[in-house]
DNA sequence: TTCGTGCCGGGTACGCTGTTCGAAAGGAGG
DNA sequence: CCTCCTTTCGAACAGCGTACCCGGCACGAA
């Protein structure tokens, strides 16, 4: 209320506290921090020194507030998996809607770079996973698939997107991030198999436009289909 | 042909060099001691320090025989994959022999624990994977699948077979090997879930036997079952 | 047989990782 | 004001993959 509080304290007094004025260490912070350094360099460049050379500390004063990097990769997954959006459901189109949401949580997991291989080896278990399974959950519900199968469905479906994540950012990680390096690629790839004996190997020599043609989004879409198609017999 | 050659060195003569003789350095050498050491400790003890010592010689040494740790993965990969057995196509049973490849890939995997880790990040692409890839499009082929649905079917197949071997090594690793430790787990699970408030996870509250419920196997076979069923609607 | 000579084997070291320890510093409560 | 407790953080430990570089062995030529 009073003017006092206003005004600016006296720059000759304590300068250098000011200037070293840092906000505390927080989890929250960390986890901040460590968000952006994954996003910007991937998770390769994601360690703890890393994260507190940003917060111009040293590595252990990090594990004061985090029980290691395993619990900091555990509330970086949680918090990329609150991204996730997920409709409501629609007891008509449950099997697009799955699908729909299969490529959403691929497209947040490709958002931030490697995560998908942290997430695959520590099973997201957080809150905000437990919100997405129950939004997964009530759609399968709503479209009458029975509760067993609906349940393991989440389960290996989760496990699909995340690998699939996983297998594209090793692509990206080596370099094969344009569209004419992955072009280069699969020339190699349809090369090599062209350059197969077709006594050996007859049905691979027959199929090779099949073999290297799709992108990767759509051999994504393709598994969601099948994994569906394949719950839909279960409902029928 | 003449007895002096199997005559023994007189062993006064350079002893010492009979006692440190060993068999020169190779990459197939060295594959089998890194296949040793995967086998008998997994994949976290498998270094390049750790093979080199296990050969009684530097790590440096093996530098000149394989490019680098990746190399040296790829071909421990290869050889694995090269464990893997697959039937001659049956047309009437394609779908069982399929799931039944799935589950013997599988089961290879994880015999070596957890190499499912290293194939995961370095998509099998050595000649017998090869060889298992011709083997199981021909019995897709048998079967009548069109050629383009069996091209990318099986790389989505070994996708999810390898994550899943992942995911089984990960609770391996963390010691819940024995079947009363995993028993112990999933009781924990049920606990967390149980303890969910209804109100807002209603629908996981509800189906909670069904969400813990299943072993890996079961839940292993049930993600092939879907992905052969999703296939087969593409074929009628 | 002897002498270059080239190349493989391997000791050492660099830079990196996650994590622990112990000491210093800060704020809060008696 | 003093004490206690939490936070901070420099230093160090035990690993890792890999590059450098030198010594010694094997082999071809004289």
């Amino acid at each position: 209320m009073t003017g006092t509080t206003e005004i600016p304290p006296p720059p000759w007094r304590r300068p250098k506290k000011t200037a070293r004025q840092r906000r505390p260490l927080s989890q929250e912070l960390i986890v901040d921090t460590a968000m952006r350094v994954l996003d910007a360099e991937g998770l390769d460049a994601l360690s703890m020194r890393r994260v507190a050379f940003d917060l111009h500390t040293g590595p252990a004063s990090l594990y004061a507030h985090v029980a290691g990097k395993d619990e900091l990769l555990e509330l970086l997954i949680d918090r990329i998996v609150g991204e996730m959006e997920i409709p409501a459901p629609d007891p008509d189109r449950w099997q697009e809607q799955i699908i729909e949401a299969g490529l959403a949580a691929h497209r947040v997991w490709t958002r931030h770079p490697g995560i998908a291989r942290a997430a695959l080896a520590n099973i997201p278990v957080g809150p905000n996973s437990l919100r997405y399974s129950e939004a997964t959950l009530a759609i399968l519900r709503a479209g009458g698939v029975p509760d067993r199968p609906a349940a393991w469905f989440i389960d290996r479906l989760s496990l699909y997107i995340l690998a699939d994540a996983f297998e594209e950012s090793l692509h990206r990680e080596r370099g094969r991030e344009t569209e004419a390096d992955a072009r280069e690629y699969y020339e190699q790839i349809r090369a090599y198999f062209e350059s197969l004996p077709p006594d050996r190997f007859p049905v691979i020599a027959s199929m090779v436009p099949e073999l290297i043609g799709g992108s990767g989004d759509e051999r994504l879409r393709y598994g969601l289909e099948l994994m569906v198609r394949g719950l839909a017999s279960y409902v029928a």
